[in-house]
DNA sequence: CGACTCCATAACTTAACAGTTATATAACGA
DNA sequence: TCGTTATATAACTGTTAAGTTATGGAGTCG
């Protein structure tokens, strides 16, 4: 899936995921978002391109402003995601053995002599 | 906040999801995982050290292989946080009101104080 | 030992990203 | 109309990513 690259994307940047956190809290204007960031307004356009092309946001046209808003597709994709690699992990992790390896820290196995 | 960007970023990659969803269904080793793409092996070298980076796979030493196996902390951080998006988003979101409100584009009035 | 397998690392190239400043457009307010 | 605000776009720069080939080490097996 070609949206997954982008929602992923997206989300793996830290100003990206504090512009979406506000907006969880209702509608906000660019200069809105951009206000918290030390970062240039273009920036913050850019990232709201980033964010709107993976399908995580939306804009609405107020005259001169463009209030974005959440859109919840780009999360429903990667929660999808999620939830399918959850059930192949679990159809495949009954065996006990298995979860108990898991469960070791992580290996630094030393064969070398 | 900081694992989340890497585990956010390792999910961007397609190669990498295959890589993860093969794992779902077992240990593999680096040349099984390399099998399926038409890719040099120090590719799938560097995908899988993203991969652990992020904290989505673990390796361990079987004298010259090193199979790999998902790990759960990646993933579960990835869980985390959507779930914090989603509980924040009802808690904004569950007025219809503002549902509707944020439907239609009727309000033009600005509300600067 | 010597050849072969498995894997990692280095060096390099190309492309994409994240930020900047400067500027353009469009709506608003006076 | 003119100045200001809100936003987008362009052009540029430094950084990082993803792939390649080449190579080397470590373990296995004849």
């Amino acid at each position: 899936m070609e949206s997954l690259n982008a929602a992923f994307f997206a989300l793996s940047d830290p100003t990206r995921r504090a512009i979406l956190a506000r907006l969880a809290q209702g509608e906000a204007t660019v200069m809105e978002l951009a206000e918290p960031f030390e970062m240039s307004q273009p920036a913050i356009s850019r990232h709201l391109k980033v964010l709107e092309d993976a399908a995580l946001i939306a804009r609405r046209v107020d005259g001169t402003r463009r209030p974005c808003r959440l859109r919840k597709d780009g999360m429903r994709a990667i929660e999808q995601w999620l939830d399918m690699m959850r059930a192949a992990f679990a159809r495949n992790y009954d065996r006990l053995d298995q979860v108990l390896a898991d469960m070791q820290p992580h290996t630094k196995g030393r064969q070398t002599p």
